[in-house]
DNA sequence: GCCGTATATCGTAAATCGACGATAAGCTAT
DNA sequence: ATAGCTTATCGTCGATTTACGATATACGGC
């Protein structure tokens, strides 16, 4: 994801995002809609915004995807945080960060 | 970027969005999702939303990457219809395409 | 303890991305 | 038409993504 090196180079503008320089501000946009880059994590995305808060097997069954293939996009998800899970007993309770979805509307909103 | 197969499954739920079923609504997301997914194209998006168009050279200019780099970027930018370039003499002017940003907005505003 | 369920991680293979330099293509002016 | 400038495309390489099955880990119940 091409980290470092933000300080080296000069901003598109001297404008700011969010109280960010530039290059943080475009490296945090990109990480975020990184997350959103693929459709299956998309429809991750909206199946916890519906539902509040849907285990693991649920998401599974939902999607035409192997369930190690599903852990690693949550995994992706969890790690841009917006998606955060719990453990519950045996299983996993997986919900939407409302915090970073609200980062990422934000951001997107104020190109 | 997984297309077809999407008639052969089951929706996440029976919602839609801005009249598209499911699926193909987290495809659209995910391609424009993916076009803000790499720091580089988000500040070349920057760039031209501050300058209302903008030449393809100045654009290299201010970015830390070889020309061809940036070409390869724009287009990226141009085939999710972000960006639309048209030819001034030699060079090649770029802007924003504001109905593909507008579709974007809506689309993260309304998850 | 041991078993079954639920989830994460590992290992691997194919595809794609991101970067670059080199080269091609398009336009203008001479 | 040739020369010069600007931009796009090609070819290549290493790194990353995406997918899967197989395996490990964690938990609750017997």
């Amino acid at each position: 994801m091409v980290k470092a090196k933000a300080e080296s180079q000069k901003c598109c503008t001297t404008s700011e995002h969010l109280g960010l320089p530039d290059v943080a501000w475009a490296e945090e946009l990109a990480k975020l809609s990184w997350a959103l880059a693929h459709p299956a994590r998309v429809r991750i995305v909206r199946l916890l915004l519906n539902r509040t808060s849907c285990i693991c097997g649920e998401i599974v069954e939902e999607m035409p995807l192997a369930q190690s293939t599903v852990s690693q996009h949550l995994k992706i998800l969890k790690e841009t945080g917006l998606v955060q899970g719990e453990i519950d007993g045996p299983r996993v309770c997986y919900c939407i960060n409302k915090d970073a979805m609200t980062k990422l509307k934000n951001l997107i909103a104020n190109l």
